[in-house]
DNA sequence: TATTATATTGTTACCGGTAACATATTACAG
DNA sequence: CTGTAATATGTTACCGGTAACAATATAATA
């Protein structure tokens, strides 16, 4: 009747035996079958009140708490989704992230993040790492559809022959998978129109890299948006950068200081907040006040638009809204049916005082 | 000589099927034994060059890769690691995250973030959490160890049955476990020496929650710094605050409203660089002048401190060296020898143009 | 009280790998 | 050509749980 199994034997070795207390100690102490001690874990009905009391008390006793590697293994999932994108360090993707994190507890998840490099292709070794873990599912954002990676499609097509993937980025190549993604042609025409609307003629637009897909979208957007509305679309209206205020401050030096100065544009659109707020420190220190001497709008409406001088106008991607509906999608699609659409979250434009208008909070569809 | 297994009876019901590939499906097509195919994946030498290739090229075939859990269960550690801390809201947390998650990988970890309530004690099922996925170490950060948190003592000891522990935290509570503190006390005595030198002598503290402990150490060694160089330790020079910059807006209109002009401090040090923003943005609303009418320091060196107007003065903790030394002791003791004993990383003032001075890069002991 | 239905509990075959130990090959010396 | 060492490969017992199925105890019904 008892246990077949041999007690633990502990110590393996000189290395420590830290918590090796598993369900056959318990089930043994409390002298049932290692059955009946899953049923008092799983809260089965089938058990005796005086029973479940019995091995619950020796449960807590011992602190038991079986192992989700065990429990995985046997067929139940791990109840993890993986996260795939640049590092945290970008505070859009720390929002991504967060609000990923919270829509995946709130429906009993556990969101892992994986962090790769913006500009490098996906790694194999990430996606056997992502399908070693056996994971419900992975998220990807940020630009990794970026230009032809190599192997990326390969690697993607490998991955959801394990799991169900969801891409939070720009439809950019034809993915056989979910996507949502952001307004990116409001994100540009939302502050071309703001700023025309306010009387600017000459509008420039810096930041992103053009090898990644997205800025470089943003940038012909960005262009069509111009010509649309009769502005000048001059080259030299165009800056490419980093992703970074150091980026955005010296895409401004090179810009202002290769264009004589009848030609500088009154207004600067950024690739995002941080660009914006690094350009705002060079024009400021190249003696221009602002909002009158240039406007600028940036991208993201992160935590500290309120806080810079003036406050910065900005569009809102609603990272968060974007997060929350990836899991949601992930979850939903966990049996596999490899359902392939896409979604889009309108742009918003977050008026504040950089760019001299005082509108409130202005939404445009 | 074939497996005995039958084959993978796959579909469980309507379910999908996905990469259902085990090692038996490869080492049966191979026409070998699951020991032989573990032997190739682990590049033991007593494998037969062609009929190592022979197995390689099938386990590349369909792109195999040994599940974790698997693994796992069979002894093996999964290479995980977990932190525990407030939101990656934080940019403080970020870095600190980042940089743990780095030196978790160069050492071939995986860093799992979990992310808790800074306001609420460790919940149980969080070390619940920790303990069945059988990390290979936990670290925590932040002001966990405030106050007397209910069972917080209790909960570490199961958790330390099961794993070693290392802390990112103010020495505040005896713990026994390795702890990994930033310098609080040079924390409040560089900003304070600094503006004393500087010929500021009411200088008031504005952040953190008392009830948190690493926030009243430093309002404490605060006060402590001002005596102990004679300066006015006026209770009105310490507000209360959250950690945001609304929170910094807040304290300082409280502050000064509540204080007869001819008291005003000339001087703040901020909780941390996002009170000090919501300081700033309210000074000026005030009509103040940065740097002449009000002196600021910060703590955290945030990335936007040299983008602020005027640039930020601010305290950094080195948050990255502290993670960093964390995972490194945290794989160290992974024999569990239970070893006890707490490290500091001194903090650094790095001077910018919020308090008027300009003397560079500065390091005090 | 015999009998059947029902409530409890136990037994056991996996889950996907790993590695100790056993066995089969091959290589080489005598 | 045979014996033995060295290689290469197979067998099998776990790892810690789960749950289908079997078995037993208890309650209900005839």
């Amino acid at each position: 009747m008892e246990s077949i199994r041999k007690s633990r034997t502990v110590g393996s070795g000189g290395k420590s035996v830290m918590g090796k207390i598993t369900i056959y100690d318990i089930a043994r102490e409390a002298g049932v079958s290692t059955a009946t001690v899953t049923r008092v874990l799983s809260g089965h009905p089938s058990v005796r009140a005086d029973t479940r009391e019995r091995v619950q008390r020796i449960i807590d006793a011992h602190a038991y708490t079986p192992s989700a590697s065990a429990r995985d293994l046997e067929g139940r999932s791990t109840r993890t989704i993986g996260i795939v994108m640049p590092p945290v360090i970008n505070p859009y993707f720390t929002r991504l992230y967060n609000a990923a994190y919270e829509e995946a507890q709130a429906n009993g998840y556990y969101a892992a993040l994986f962090q790769m490099n913006e500009n490098q292709p996906i790694r194999r070794e990430l996606v056997d790492e992502l399908i070693r873990r056996r994971l419900g599912g992975v998220i990807f954002a940020g630009n990794i559809w970026s230009s032809e990676r190599s192997g990326l499609k390969e690697a993607l097509e490998r991955l959801r022959n394990y799991m169900p993937v969801v891409a939070v980025c720009p439809p950019a190549t034809q993915l056989d998978c979910i996507c949502v993604h952001s307004d990116l042609v409001g994100c540009s025409r939302l502050p071309v129109r703001h700023l025309h609307t306010l009387g600017h003629r000459r509008i420039a637009f810096i930041g992103g890299s053009m090898r990644l897909s997205d800025a470089s979208r943003r940038g012909q957007n960005f262009l069509e948006e111009l010509r649309a509305l009769d502005l000048p679309d001059d080259p030299a209206y165009h800056v490419d950068c980093g992703y970074d205020a150091e980026g955005g401050e010296r895409a401004v030096l090179r810009m202002l200081t290769n264009l004589d100065r009848r030609r500088w544009p009154t207004a600067l659109i950024a690739f995002n907040d941080l660009v914006a707020l690094g350009a705002m420190k060079q024009l400021k220190q190249m003696g221009l006040r602002l909002p009158e001497g240039m406007a600028i709008i940036g991208c993201d409406n992160q935590f500290f638009c309120p806080y810079t001088d003036p406050p910065m106008t900005s569009v809102d991607l609603h990272p968060e809204e974007m997060a929350r509906s990836a899991v949601r999608e992930l979850l939903l699609s966990h049996d596999g049916d490899a359902k392939t659409f896409s979604m889009m979250r309108d742009a918003t434009l977050v008026v504040r005082e950089s760019c001299g208008a005082r509108l409130g909070y202005r939404k445009l569809g």
